[in-house]
DNA sequence: AGCCTGAATTGAACGCGTTCAATTCAGGCG
DNA sequence: CGCCTGAATTGAACGCGTTCAATTCAGGCT
């Protein structure tokens, strides 16, 4: 048996310890803070539990916070791919907004009892979590992505400049939908997807009054508004100045 | 000078005392906060500071983070009085709404480099700075009291169902304008007044589209979707489950 | 085999927010 | 006047997240 496995190199054989231990510590983390929540769950007893020292965690992972940021990559994944399967199956726009929207209340909802710590830190913007960070900006154009391929794939026709402006507005909107989430404590967070498929229905409605010309100055102004404002928000643009 | 100042019961002597202790707490904290910033101010160096014992200043405030809410408290009154200018001079829509609006950056405006401590913590549905808790409650209703103002105040005469509707939805509006300036960085928050000036403009110009009958369902189903859900989301009518 | 190097790992130590048993203070009462 | 009581005040101690100098480990080179 061994003989067959040798071909693997050196440096890989290293590299899959470290990525083990890197794991394990994950692993026994994200089971912690959903038995115990965040707070509760220390780090003391997060390296005990994965059988390793306190320090060793920290060598894998900078903070306890970046411990949330693992999973909060692990759920926007889950996110992506249960996106892609409504999005291959579905063309309508009503369907299609909807799926993903329901996807991502789906997805995050098993980690809703610990969200408000999530948030509170995401909140931060200093904190490497924070949407709008450097750091989390391939995970903020992913999620702008899917929403442009929301609009694209549709069978709807949409104005261009429309088309261009959407997916930012769509994500914005999106974070407000998580934001009343974590606030919810509606049993099974029913208020949320109450107000979730509400508003996607009063978004479809407004998008499709856009076709009436009385309504073109307002969205133009709509449009020249959100363009100009987009991205250049982040703090990230120059270091922090911190002395 | 004392045989006429005498007139003052023993209660109130003492109650003096404990409030003067207070505020120099509370003062030494605040300038501290903006000099060096919230993470970097100790509890130590502000009982230090104040020339009183640790234990002493968590004898008036029950942590670090209720000295945020005394400061959060006492901005939203310097709006208040400073919205009180407006709404007394001006009687056009559009003025009191920019004005009230304008008033909140510039009270808040001192505070931009320790805002995001703030709205860290404000985020956490569990902390009682979160402005849906119950104990910001009294706050959150003078706010939304104050856009009824702006409206029920103006010259402009609006259907009943939308003077109803509004106060909330400016509220949450307004939150997101502050949201939006936490993140901005740009010189003197030039872009955060940019966002707020063209959105009430928008707003405005969205009121009065609802004028055309052809609109009117759109913003029933609008009404609807807000009166349901205002409220009701707060996580403060039943206790917390902690085990 | 022996050495070198850099990754992996350790655990004691630091600084912080917070707690609390103990102490002081000051006014009311017999 | 001395006692009582409750408010005000103290500071040592606790538990936490985090750091870091020191140590071990394992592969590559001679």
């Amino acid at each position: 048996m061994d003989a067959i496995a040798v071909a693997a190199p050196e440096s890989q054989k290293k590299r899959r310890k470290g990525e083990e231990t890197r794991a394990q510590i994950l692993e026994t983390a994200l089971e912690l803070f959903r038995e115990r929540g965040y707070e509760e769950t220390t780090m003391r007893a997060i390296a005990e539990s994965a059988g390793v020292s306190v320090g060793n965690a920290y060598y894998y992972f900078k903070s306890k916070e970046h411990l949330i940021q693992a999973f909060y990559a692990r759920t926007h994944e889950e996110h992506l791919a249960a996106s892609r399967e409504v999005l291959d199956r579905e063309r309508g726009l009503r369907e299609r907004f909807l799926g993903v929207m329901r996807a991502k209340l789906d997805t995050i909802e098993p980690y809703h009892q610990f969200s408000g710590v999530l948030f509170k830190t995401a909140a931060d913007p200093a904190s490497p979590l924070n949407p709008f960070s450097a750091e989390s900006l391939p995970v903020r154009q992913q999620s702008t992505e899917l929403f442009t391929e929301v609009i694209t794939g549709a069978d709807t026709r949409l104005p261009a400049e429309l088309v261009a402006a959407l997916p930012n507005l769509l994500w914005v909107y999106h974070m407000g939908i998580v934001l009343y989430w974590i606030h919810d404590s509606s049993p099974g967070c029913a208020k949320s997807y109450r107000l979730m498929e509400r508003s996607v229905r009063l978004i479809l409605r407004l998008i499709s009054l856009f076709q009436f010309p009385l309504l073109r100055p307002f969205l133009r102004e709509l449009l020249v508004l959100v363009t100009e404002l987009r991205g250049d928000v982040t703090p990230a643009q120059a270091a922090p100045a911190v002395e």
